[in-house]
This record gives structure tokens, sequence and C-alpha cells, in this order.
DNA sequence: GTGACTGATGTCAGCCACAGACATCACCGT
DNA sequence: ACGGTGATGTCTGTGGCTGACATCAGTCAC
């Protein structure tokens, strides 16, 4: 038998969500999350280097996926269409048995302001890395970062409609349809007035 | 004689700027940017909500200028024309020769993940009331978030370049190149493959 | 003109996020 | 057996931030 119980950062996480969800971000406190699994405020902090990364755990996962998608991108792809296959692999990360959950986390990340900033600056991360991976591949700028940040915008619309009540879609399909939508907006306008 | 002296928001925040770049942002107590103006750490936090906030002050004015620009656009614009309207009426907010000072807080915000983050933040409010407005032109989902969140990624784009060393053409220029170079992006894909 | 009212400030006390320094203690390899 | 390792606990401190209350110059009512 092993002298820590194992997995302590996801029962930290789970904990964590289950805390605020039930009686909100701010009257929790870092102590409080910790004590519920037999925990100290300081190993907290050993695991999570603030309060609200407890909720921001899956973040590397989500940036391999679309570099991943961006590297294996036909070489005569053009950028938005790496961006596309990117997307492809990336939304594969949430299958529709995690829409529950997803759903959950948000309702939390949107009570909270402090909580709303540190997502943006995570897909904002993302965004940085995607915007590597298409310079990597010889895109120059602003396009590379316009891509990425495209990229990024793209899957944040479609995440937070894949989490509405009652939307079916899954969400690869989604970001598909909101990228079209993106295409027409910016490559369809008429002639100059 | 006024009891107060006037302007007390601004000084703070000409101070706060200043002791930030001199001596680190971490290292810069909120108590001392309040004595340093000969006041208290209290009225610091009457005048900002928390410490960052004291270098994110014109968010509202940027906000204001970008949505009069949208709601001065032709009725028959499509949604990136007016989108690109708004961008020039923002961009008037950054003349030149304020060029100096947008690069002393950049380089500050720079240094640290905390103000990028709320810098982040801004934007995407910024970006939110882009899309009320557009929403508010009757512009449908997601094309009035798309747009709104690509207007505030190609001011963010140019405005990092316009601060660049070397960078000589106006934050305006700048920002229809951009606003170009993403048309180009995004329309002109080639035939499917 | 005096007294109530206002609004920006100061004072005081306290909570909590977070960090440095050091001890502990099973486990692991040798 | 033994020293190393790594996750944890303990102790202590700092600074961001807040609530409650006092102060006090100007202002307005009467």
């Amino acid at each position: 038998m092993a002298r820590w119980q194992p997995g302590t950062r996801g029962r930290l996480q789970d904990a964590a969500l289950e805390l605020f969800a039930s009686r909100g971000y701010e009257q929790t406190t870092a102590a409080e999350i910790a004590r519920s699994v037999g925990l100290t405020e300081r190993t907290f902090f050993r695991h999570f280097s603030d309060k609200r990364e407890v909720l921001f755990g899956g973040q590397e996962r989500l940036t391999e996926a679309f570099v991943r998608g961006i590297e294996a991108a036909p070489d005569d792809a053009t950028p938005m269409e790496a961006v596309g296959d990117a997307l492809d692999v990336a939304t594969g990360l949430f299958p529709d048995d995690m829409r529950p959950h997803s759903r959950l986390r948000q309702t939390v990340i949107d009570q909270h302001p402090a909580l709303q900033e540190r997502e943006r600056h995570k897909m904002s991360g993302v965004a940085t890395t995607i915007g590597d991976a298409l310079r990597a591949r010889g895109v120059g700028e602003p396009a590379a970062t316009l891509a990425a940040e495209s990229a990024s915008t793209v899957f944040g619309i479609a995440f937070s409609q894949w989490i509405q009540d009652g939307e079916s879609r899954s969400l690869g399909d989604i970001s598909r349809a909101v990228l079209a939508e993106l295409r027409d907006l910016t490559g369809a306008d008429r002639a100059p007035r």
C-alpha cells in the first residue's frame, strides 16, 4: 500500500468543482478544498499555482491536439484549411458524454469574473501555440496569428453552443458549422460600396 | 481651494505606471503607490477594484468608440464592413504621440501574466459589447460574435505592431492592413482538395 | 447663520491567497 | 541497513482586499 493516496490532483479538482458548484467560488477557501480530501492548504498550492488553476487542468491536452492537427495537415493546405483540420482533432477531445461535466464547470466559471479571466487567458495561450505551429509551417505574419486566433474563437463559440441546453450536435459538427460561417462572413463581402 | 486634490485617479494611475516600470509590478505594493501621491491604501482600493485595474483605465472609451463606429456604419453594410468602420473610429483614439506611453505600459503588462490576463479580459469585454452592437443591427449568431471577436483580434494584432520599435505607420493604417489580410486568409481559400 | 447632509478620505481590524523554510516519513535502490 | 527521494505537514509571514466607523470641508436648506 502506497504512502500517499494516488491521484491527489484529480481528487482536489473533483472536490473543488463540487464545492464551488454548491457553495460558490468565493465562499470556498483553498484550505477547505484541501481538508475535504484530507490534505492541507499548503499541499493544495503545491499542486496548483493558484486557487483558480484547480479548474483549468486539461489545457496542455487541448493545445497538443490543436498542434497535432496543424502538423498533420497536408503540406499544401492553406492556413485556414490547417486550422479546420486542427479543430477536428481538438473537438475530438470532447465526446458527448462529458457534456454534463463541461456544463457544470462552465456554470461555475460563468459566475465569476476571475475565472472567466483565467479561461480567456488559457485560450489565448492555446492560440499562441497554434500560431507557433503555423509559423513552423512557413505561414507568415500577421496571417499565422490571425488564423490561430480564429481557431481559438471558433472553438470558443462552438464550445459554448455545445453546452447549451437542448443542443444535440457533436462539438465537431458545431465547430465545422461555425468555421463555415466565419468563411462566409469575411470572404463573402459584396462589391465595394 | 478645494479640500481634496482633484484628479486623484489620474495621479494614482501615473504613479502606478512609473513605479511598476521602475521597480516591477510585484515589488510594488498598493500601499506604496497610494503613499507616493499622499493617500492611503484604502483610498487606492476605493478608486480601483484591484491592484491590476490601475493600469486599465480607458476601456470604456475604447468600447464606446467601437460601438459608435458600428452604429454609424451604413444600413446596408455587411457585418465585416461595419467592423472595418468601427476599427477606423477606435484606432483614432490612439494618435501617434501617445505611442511612447502605450509602449511603456505594454512593457509592464508583458512582464506579468496577471496583467496579460486582465488585458485579455478587457478586450474580451470590448468584443462582447461590439457583438451586442452588431446584434442590435440585426446580425444573427454566430455571425455577430465572430465579427466582434475578429474586430478585437485585428485591433490587438494591429496595436502590438503599432508599438513595435521602428514601426512608423499609424494605428489606423496598420489596422486596415491586418483586416485586409484576414479577409484574404479566410476568404481566399482555393478550390476544395 | 446654523445645522443637517454629502462625499472623499483616514483608521482599524480582519480574512484569505499564497510562499519560504524546514521537518517528517514511507518507499526505493544499493 | 542506509542514504536518497518526493509528497506531505507545520509554522510563519506578507500583501491584496474589505467592512465598519470616524473625520471633516464644503454645500444646501431653512
